[in-house]
DNA sequence: TTGAAAGCGATACCAC
DNA sequence: GTGGTATCGCTTTCAA
């Protein structure tokens, strides 16, 4: 059985306050006492003050907690997720907090669950599938929170960046390159649909908010240029892997009059097109690529791509969280973004 | 002010502990009783049993900690490191358990302090400096561990490779190919030394574990070809990142006899070396470089290197910590690893 | 300076 | 199936 305060107390002698100031308040007592206190403290083996009786007693945890959807597995697959993850930790360190981890399975129930069981002082929400659901659960714990993909409601905090106008820039370059026939790559388009090419009636019926906000952003820029949304081919990648954009992609070969630029939503999936297309010898090679995010591995790869800046992201969300702003306006940080054209994308071969 | 538990019981007009069974036992009351419990609180805005106050009651707390040395934004940084913490993810999910990040400050009392402060059910130590500093602490805390790096004490739940044989094969690799004069690059080689080319008397004298091993490994094969240790020249990099790899390296031009191959403690500083060296038109292009981990970008790069199994590791260290074994010899745990030649090493050039 | 007492919010055993 | 009661381990006024 391992020693409490109390038994500490007892040993010297003392009352519990004591001892507990003997930690936490080392002024209201004299250092003769209080090395006393320590001292048998150590004899017995007593290793300090629960944290969890602390923070029941406080009030207060010491830890924020990020939310992931899907499994928490893949937030270290997806590189962007761990820049932004790099920046959560630096601004949660700075702040002497530790930092939860927390994956939010599928369904909604064990979600709520997750939400509703981590012991934190704050959520910080990346990328969620149910964020309303989860927003309401987190609120109903009285949580301060932050989010990053949604459009946020007035008052809430936010960082993130202008998804459709950042898309809609690497879709005009593609089409000041004369592209007119391109595919839209993206994953979770439509919930419970096979990989590969798809009919999607109208955008605003792609269910994940960052998925359409890209997605809306590309049709946007060729709507300009006369082609309208469903002549646009809508890839679905099974998830957010390279492996995933590669499958995805491949179905292309199938079609009949295959696009001559593809337009992807994440650098993770640009580049498994990219590596099906610089296999293909003939009709692959030609084709143009374009991703989101600029991963460090888009710059050895020649990927023309949205860059935002991922670290910095994290590093708002977690300070936003944890040194709230006392105007509200300051509450919501939109970040730039910047299209790096590098030689995954050119002009349309003639042919 | 948030509505507790027996506000809920009160208003329902029940004891606090129908309510509580209402939450965590529904078979011990009936299903209606429970259904308007359930739809009480949820009018009341109860968002369900507090999470710190149920840890205290119920004596675990549902996460591991994590424990990184130096700033845990360098976690992130380094490939590898990544790869562990995915499959401590994996594991833990499937224990479902969360995982807390703890950054260890430098000094040995901070250290002590949030490990102490951590509010979790054991602690996987992922590479620590202080490390028995560190475990002493946590035994302190009657929580168990796991360790990757050190050398374990018998009867301590650890996970690892063959940190010495496995830098020697690379080593072999290179005294077979001629090289006799070779440059060895780690991090953290002698504390407070300047990056660059270093004195050390002995390997036994490098405070840091892993690298202790892994330097001696690569002196064990050049020993075998009368190649003493005082004779090897020693880099250190302030860092285990590229930058730092890159930094270290440049300083052998200076060297009047340059080396003919590097041998690097890590992939990050061995790529470091690779940009510098290839970077370099002539002298540089014909000095051949070994990593070690075998990290991603690895393969495009053409490196040669010591493959280590990093999700397994990660995976095996959260498994052991969750799921104990209850013999005590399947609690240390000895992965494989393999020598992954590409590119980056070759024979001696003829100069 | 020190100590007594009142919780923080919940759970679990054991009678009823 | 339901409720009383002790307790988890600590912090914090407030009075002595």
């Amino acid at each position: 059985m391992k020693p409490t305060l109390r038994a500490v107390a007892e040993a010297v002698g003392v009352s519990r306050s004591t001892v507990s100031n003997a930690y936490c308040r080392p002024d209201q007592l004299s250092a003769q006492l209080r090395q006393r206190i320590l001292e048998t403290a150590r004899q017995m083996g007593y290793a300090g003050p629960d944290p969890t009786a602390r923070s029941l007693r406080r009030g207060f945890v010491g830890a924020i907690g990020v939310l992931f959807t899907s499994r928490l597995s893949y937030a270290f697959t997806d590189p962007f997720a761990v820049r932004f993850l790099t920046g959560v930790a630096e601004a949660a360190e700075r702040h002497d907090s530790n930092l939860l981890l927390i994956p939010l399975p599928d369904d909604a129930t064990g979600a709520r669950r997750a939400v509703e069981n981590a012991a934190v002082d704050g959520f910080c929400v990346y990328c969620a599938g149910d964020e309303e659901g989860i927003l309401d659960t987190i609120r109903g714990r009285g949580l301060p929170f932050v989010t990053t993909s949604a459009r946020p409601r007035a008052g809430d905090l936010w960082v993130g960046i202008d998804e459709r106008s950042a898309a809609r820039s690497a879709a005009a370059h593609l089409t000041a390159l004369g592209h007119r026939k391109v595919a839209l790559l993206g994953h979770d388009v439509l919930p419970d649909a096979p990989a590969g090419p798809l009919l999607v009636d109208d955008v605003a019926d792609v269910p994940h908010p960052t998925t359409r906000d890209r997605l809306a952003g590309f049709a946007d820029a060729f709507a300009t240029v006369g082609v309208a949304w469903p002549d646009l081919t809508v890839l679905t990648a099974t998830d957010n892997t390279r492996a995933a954009g590669a499958a995805a992609v491949s179905e292309l070969t199938h079609l009949p009059e295959p696009p001559t630029a593809v337009l992807a939503c994440s650098d993770v999936l640009a580049l498994g097109a990219l590596d099906v297309l610089r296999a293909d010898g003939g009709w692959g090679r030609g084709v143009s690529v374009t991703g989101f995010d600029d991963i460090a591995e888009a710059t050895p790869a020649g990927l023309t791509t949205i860059s935002q800046p991922g670290e910095a992201k994290g590093r708002s969300a977690a300070t936003l969280l944890l040194d709230p702003p006392v105007d509200a306006a300051a509450g919501q940080i939109l970040l730039p973004t910047t299209l790096v054209v590098r030689s995954s994308s050119g002009p349309v071969p003639r042919s």
